[in-house]
DNA sequence: CGGACGGTTGATCTCATTCAACCTACGTGG
DNA sequence: CCACGTAGGTTGAATGAGATCAACCGTCCG
């Protein structure tokens, strides 16, 4: 599984980034991008299903997805496993390990991806340093919070249409922001599997969920993945609204 | 609900704060105490009941519990409520509001609470001068964030006995640390209804979940609240451990 | 003294799980 | 080239966990 990996020293140079130039991010200063050259190490590059990160770890590095779709997740002993959030380009992992002892969660690749290695130890001089990165990096850890909100409100208060629903809804406007996802592309790569370990669901009762939303004309269902036909019914379903996509930092 | 508010000019001065002599608390710097002491503009007191933050506020403040018990919630539209994470003395709570546009939950204080008012137009001093309080605040999100992943998949994929156990669990070890129960005072202050809205489970289920615990002789329940008998023994039912305690920083 | 709040219990019902097939597409090795 | 295994998806039937409905009790409080 964890073996497909190609560690590249750096490919893609921090000032050519393709993210950046996207609008739905905020710009670097020239002192922070210099910076932030310098904090990226290398390029970790991993093939669909492969973990990225192992709970437990004590990793030396931090990344940032550059490209792909990925997912967080736990799982108990006896092999019952939640997906806690999914990770789009721009969104930072690993920062747990950084800042506390190990990871309390493992990561796995959706989609063939490539992650920005940073090193952990240089962490505290972007602290020292550069105080706006500094409030970006808690900026992305408010933002990741409160999502696990509305996820935990969906799993404890929702019932399996509206769970499904918001999810979709949620994965779609996530995958367009990151600019995943557009007109042409509107395929979420997920199977019903990470769906039901999402919503907290058995994969069957996922599956006749996904139909109903499929015969109210809301989605589509394609091989491993999901074509989103309506975002703002899934929305009125789930009784859920995105906000307007704000400008986020990236790191 | 939101009327019994005493809000008085610093009564508490940082340098005799309660919370920084404890030992779970990580030690302030001369300098750090200095700033974090003009940080604090003042106190808030709330009864027991009283909503402390609502959903959707822009507030100019952020917050840190002092004393008592507090928690955090959302609501839909219908009712239904999610209890998210419970407060206790050292959170943090309102950063949300302060480093993105606004309140995505509210908060409501479970027992008589003091709270320490910071003003958020300060924050980026704190993130220009005190690199050290930065990365504090970066590790208390982070935090967050895992107690939200465990709260996850407890919600979405442990049984109810399950869910309730590492509940009771996790809450004794919150208090515990935070200087709030001890070997004399374990009663942990939620009602039967609090402790449903935070697992997903209607209250019915909740009471009949919870004598099965008593019955069991793992905890007792009182008047408005519950009496942790065996930590350990719900730790095992939960099949979740706390990790070892870690001094944690403080705000 | 009435009402609100918190807790308790039994009966019934339903949403979701589990079990058990079965189907298709795909990749691998004989 | 076919045979087989695996991954993903689909469907019906049986079962079960948890919700809903409906009482009822004690305590506190205005």
């Amino acid at each position: 599984m964890a073996s497909d990996f190609r560690k590249t020293p750096v490919r893609v140079s921090c000032f050519e980034c393709p993210l950046r130039q996207k609008k739905h991010f905020r710009p670097f200063s020239a002192d922070e991008l210099n910076f932030v050259s310098h904090f990226k190490r290398g390029e970790l590059n991993a093939d669909a299903g492969s973990t990225v990160i192992v709970e437990g770890s004590h990793s030396a590095h931090l990344y940032t997805l550059l490209e792909g779709w990925a997912f967080r997740y736990k799982i108990l002993e006896d092999g019952r496993r939640q997906i806690l959030n999914y990770v789009v380009p721009g969104d930072m992992v690993g920062l747990q390990g950084a800042v506390m002892a190990e990871m309390q969660h493992s990561v796995e690749a959706l989609t063939p991806v490539t992650l920005c290695v940073f090193e952990r130890k240089r962490l505290f001089q972007l602290f020292e340093k550069h105080s706006g990165l500094a409030f970006d990096l808690t900026w992305l850890a408010a933002r990741e919070e409160s999502i696990l909100d509305e996820h935990l409100l969906s799993v404890g208060r929702r019932t399996a249409t509206e769970r499904a629903a918001y999810l979709l809804a949620f994965l779609f406007e996530r995958g367009r922001n990151a600019g995943l996802l557009d007109e042409e592309r509107r395929h979420v790569p997920v199977t019903q599997m990470h769906v039901a370990d999402t919503l907290g669901l058995s994969i069957v009762h996922t599956n006749k969920t996904l139909r109903k939303l499929s015969e109210r004309g809301l989605i589509q269902w394609l091989d491993r993945g999901c074509e989103v036909l309506d975002p703002e019914g899934l929305q009125n379903v789930a009784n859920w609204n995105p906000g307007e996509p704000k400008v986020r930092p990236l790191i």
